[in-house]
DNA sequence: GATGCCAAATGAAACCTTTCAGCTCCAGGC
DNA sequence: GCCTGGAGCTGAAAGGTTTCATTTGGCATC
């Protein structure tokens, strides 16, 4: 079998030029059908297959969109791919994963594979905001869209989620199901510091309600399980009455270590809210209620965003769009037995 | 800023010739110094950026490697696309993502795309085995690595997991810790049919054990949750004292339903392992034994064979490459502490 | 029968790189 | 002073597609 069947051979097997077999391609309105079917007749004798990179070379676009998550193990991230991909996939473009694994040179070198490769646009959760490599591939014409607030709206489109607002709602369902003493557990606070602002928030406007800190190192189901521990130390009359998770992942190791203390009871003792919506959520021994990040409208709306500023090119205006999160309330958040206080 | 530099424009820059430039780009030895300062500055200068599709056009192989796995949103596949995606990075290769959702019209789209692309090679966990165009695929000279190990040896090169060896592990460790009422969850039976041939061998091989099945439609936390029920709804005495669950969302569920019915110990009354060591497998309320798949050997051995097979080109010899997987104890089979019946 | 028009087909140019045969130039050997 | 050899550089060709200015052919109009 020949190795490389060009669309040469299939004009000149079905006695056509290139250009008429291009335009059954590309333009079959244009072309006689008699000759059409020629052409396709031959595409399959000769088992033609269109090489893309040479019609992405030739036309500039690339039809490839690439994606720079953080770590791609939090299903949070793996969710949020998996709907950019299948949104993606309807507009023919497909997407290249990076995960970067919060290193900043795995970051980079994503960054630059991708722009050698000519991807219509990227997608990136950015490790510490905009860098200057990020200013430099945008001003070479990469459309580059961002899921950081923290982005300068003047020079970059950025797509986010309301993280005071999640928070101040987190906290206030708290409040609203009669707990006083919210203890906000997650970390590194530079990451959660938006959650941990709307937390605050909340608190101070309601008297009587008290807000402490935990910080962690990272957002996993082992952290939390230790945060649960910490609380579980501590004497029973210093404990909080509820906890905020930073994320779901957290939530599931707090509720974990809580529960297996079978003295204490989630909600009835201490409730717990989570943040993310992740699958596992909704499964936990105590539904955990959470805080729904919409991902399928994030997806939605990085796309059309970045369809925008590659077909716009000058007129488009760069802007911060903002979701805002939704309370989702389970089980592990019922008012307390006691009703409110 | 000059939307598109190409190495033209910095051959002029520089003084220099095309030619000089690529090779300060691929063969540096060969440049004097005094010219590789010149171009690299002038590269700079220019924010010269190579385009990778006219090269991967120009050497004819491609740098990208389609995956194309069933399910993205289980966990297994996503952490086995992570180590791919780390394993292939190495490599300077890039990993393009497409998810079927056992969806035999999505794998099709995506086996187009990818091959439209010239990906250097295809990794694919099939839902329907080697179909007709995976076969015209491969005989157009794409190689191709399949996850499943009904492909024919002859043809296709295979990297998959021995589940009938899975399958006996789990079992044999139930048996073995004392348990005689054996209950296989997981289905569809055409997806699991070899973890169930490795349970029904070691069972058999015992006296006095009985396994008995109950089909599910799906391996998800959901299912589980039902098999749960099925299984509580059951007499007291026709309960099984162990399950084998196919895989570890299915175990986490039915997990869930267990615990929830407090008359019920897992694992003092039941016994439970699940299959994949997904990263949550540890982090159940009771830890889950399971069955643990050697991602990151799989991920390395199907490049290395992905490799071989482009670089090789007809001295490489098919095969199939079974993995052995491992047996994971954790709390959720210790034996009961009544002892062995 | 000549003219004009439009749809359809043509084929060369362009996209950007790598490769390679051939060229230049210089050092060293005789 | 001439020749040889080799290091370094050059520039055209190739890779497969799309685009577009031209050409062709058919048909209606006058």
């Amino acid at each position: 079998m020949k190795p490389n069947v060009g669309i040469r051979e299939v004009a000149e097997h079905a006695g056509v030029s290139v250009g008429t077999v291009s335009n059954v391609l590309n333009h079959p309105k244009n072309v006689t059908p008699a000759n059409l079917a020629k052409v396709q007749q031959s595409m399959i004798e000769l088992g033609f297959v269109r090489n893309d990179l040479a019609r992405q070379l030739r036309m500039g676009a690339g039809s490839t969109i690439g994606l720079v998550v953080l770590n791609i193990s939090n299903p949070f991230f793996a969710d949020l791919a998996h709907a950019l991909e299948a949104e993606a996939e309807v507009n023919g473009h497909t997407v290249i994963l990076g995960s970067s694994d919060q290193d900043a040179e795995r970051e980079d070198r994503y960054i630059d594979l991708f722009e050698e490769q000519r991807v219509r646009g990227m997608l990136i959760a950015p490790l510490h905001g905009v860098t200057p490599r990020l200013s430099r591939l945008r001003s070479r014409g990469t459309p580059v869209i961002l899921f950081d607030s923290s982005a300068d709206p003047e020079h970059f489109c950025s797509v986010t989620l309301d993280g005071t607002a999640g928070g101040y709602m987190a906290t206030n369902h708290l409040i609203d199901t009669g707990r006083r003493k919210i203890l906000f557990a997650g970390g590194p606070f530079s990451q959660v510091g938006e959650r941990l602002t709307g937390a605050s928030k909340a608190a101070r406007e309601h008297d009587g309600v008290t807000l402490s800190l935990m910080e962690t190192n990272d957002l996993t189901v082992a952290e939390g399980r230790e945060v649960g521990n910490k609380i579980l130390a501590m004497p029973t009359t210093s404990r909080p009455d509820a906890i905020f998770a930073a994320n779901d992942l957290l939530a599931v190791g707090i509720l974990q270590s809580l529960i297996l203390a079978s003295d204490l009871s989630v909600p009835d003792d201490i409730a717990l809210i989570g943040y993310d919506d992740i699958d596992f959520a909704a499964s936990t021994m105590v539904p955990l209620s959470t805080i729904r990040q919409p991902r399928e409208l994030i997806a939605r709306e990085a796309l059309r965003l970045l369809h925008e500023e590659s077909d716009a090119g000058s007129g488009h205006v760069h802007g911060r769009h903002l979701f805002t999160p939704e309370l989702v309330v389970r089980e592990s958040t019922r008012p307390a037995e006691r009703a409110d206080a």
